[in-house]
DNA sequence: CAGTATATGTGAACGACGTTCACAAAGTCA
DNA sequence: TGACTTTGTGAACGTCGTTCACATATACTG
């Protein structure tokens, strides 16, 4: 049950991430201005700091925020990405590209250059979200694995302590050699979507770079041992 | 020849740079303050209108500057690669990283978040230093395959138009599947490197990421193609 | 109900920032 | 020497994040 009190906190707070989240949409993170955002929503600078400690505190929320609505567009993509598990993968990492085409300044907030200052505390939520995001691609990959879909490595060196707990933690017969190659895998993604949302294709695709990720994707599935 | 105010400009021109450099080393593009190096070299704030039309033009300066010294790198690395083209160009790889966690700031100034409101200039110092990049890379990439080290990707897809030309432009023998693949190659090793840069893998390996991106390397190879 | 604590919001102020402008000093060249 | 250009200054403007004393609205307690 919520006092009145309450109920107006919350929509306040609801208020102010909108504004927020509209200025960065508009012309990207580092040029939030607390003042912007008094002034949208009708407020005194000074009162925001009822809400949120500073500049850096609503920053951190709005992270928060956009790492959670990363790993949910993710987790969608997985869940209704039908037949083979490694169609579900494929389907989550489509959706990791397609929200950040959609939201390219939430991405750069999340991945670009880090607000000076800042260190995410541990047991934070933006840590939080970031191990649901990692969670949901290496289950579906250790599907993946299990189907037979996606083969094992040549490491070419030792497994490490922890690549081999963790692959122990995640499931008892996983071959640790999975796991590097699950982070590669993701890195692999990553780069090819951070670099787009940098228009770093566009000389080459102009705006058409989905011809060229799609491509990507074949020949990163056929890396991995997937029929595709 | 020099007269002696374009030698005092010069100079200047050097430590106005160099300040900002130790600036960005220390706390990031972001928080580069014109007041700031102002100070530092002790001359009014005003004066420095007289070098730079304003922060944004000299942090484009120093964009520039990192694009070169990291096509620098890279250009090094390649030419003192040794043995197979294959060789010489995951020399290129590994300086791309060595530079980019040697100045972690830099390399974001270049890869992370772009400065609010700014749009490189076309035939701009920032998209000549990013063709220099782009052209190191490609060209040991050719040499590889020339070698044989360097598989035809089955794409999936046909290729596009911008694809043949610009193979056909490199060299008019060159698969045009491998333009593709080698913009993807870059993709895949800068995702590593990124998200090595942004302390994503710090979890798993802790400072210790250098047995996970030798490991990557090797799995990127194979996945060209090439014997390792 | 009255009265007290707590939460919310304000306006003024501070220091830092980028930037502009009128003006002074120094260098260059006839 | 004198005209002209380059370099540098100090003061000022508007914006920003942030703090603080203060006022008001809401919630809780006897």
């Amino acid at each position: 049950m919520s006092t009145r009190r309450e109920r107006l906190r919350a929509a306040t707070i609801k208020e102010i991430k909108a504004a927020a989240l509209s200025q960065i949409a508009e012309s990207g993170g580092p040029s939030l201005s607390l003042r912007g955002v008094a002034r949208d929503i009708g407020m005194s600078p000074a009162g925001l700091y009822r809400y949120y400690d500073g500049r850096d505190a609503l920053l951190t929320d709005l992270i928060a925020d956009a790492y959670n609505a990363l790993a949910d567009a993710v987790e969608v993509g997985i869940e209704s990405g039908g037949g083979t598990p490694t169609d579900r993968f494929v389907s989550g990492v489509r959706e990791y590209r397609a929200w950040a085409i959609s939201y390219p300044n939430r991405f750069l907030l999340i991945f670009g250059t880090p607000i000076p200052g800042y260190e995410a505390p541990v047991d934070g939520p933006t840590v939080e979200a970031n191990r649901r995001l990692g969670e949901a691609l290496f289950r579906s990959g250790i599907d993946a694995w299990r189907t037979g879909d996606m083969s094992v490595p040549r490491l070419g060196r030792e497994v490490t302590d922890g690549e081999r707990t963790l692959a122990a933690d995640l499931d008892p017969e996983l071959p640790a050699e999975l796991i590097p190659a699950m982070l590669g895998t993701w890195a692999h993604f990553h780069g090819l979507v951070t670099l787009e949302v940098l228009h770093q294709y566009n000389w080459m695709y102009g705006d058409d770079t989905d011809v060229f990720f799609d491509g990507e994707i074949a020949r990163l599935l056929t890396s991995l041992g997937a029929g595709g």
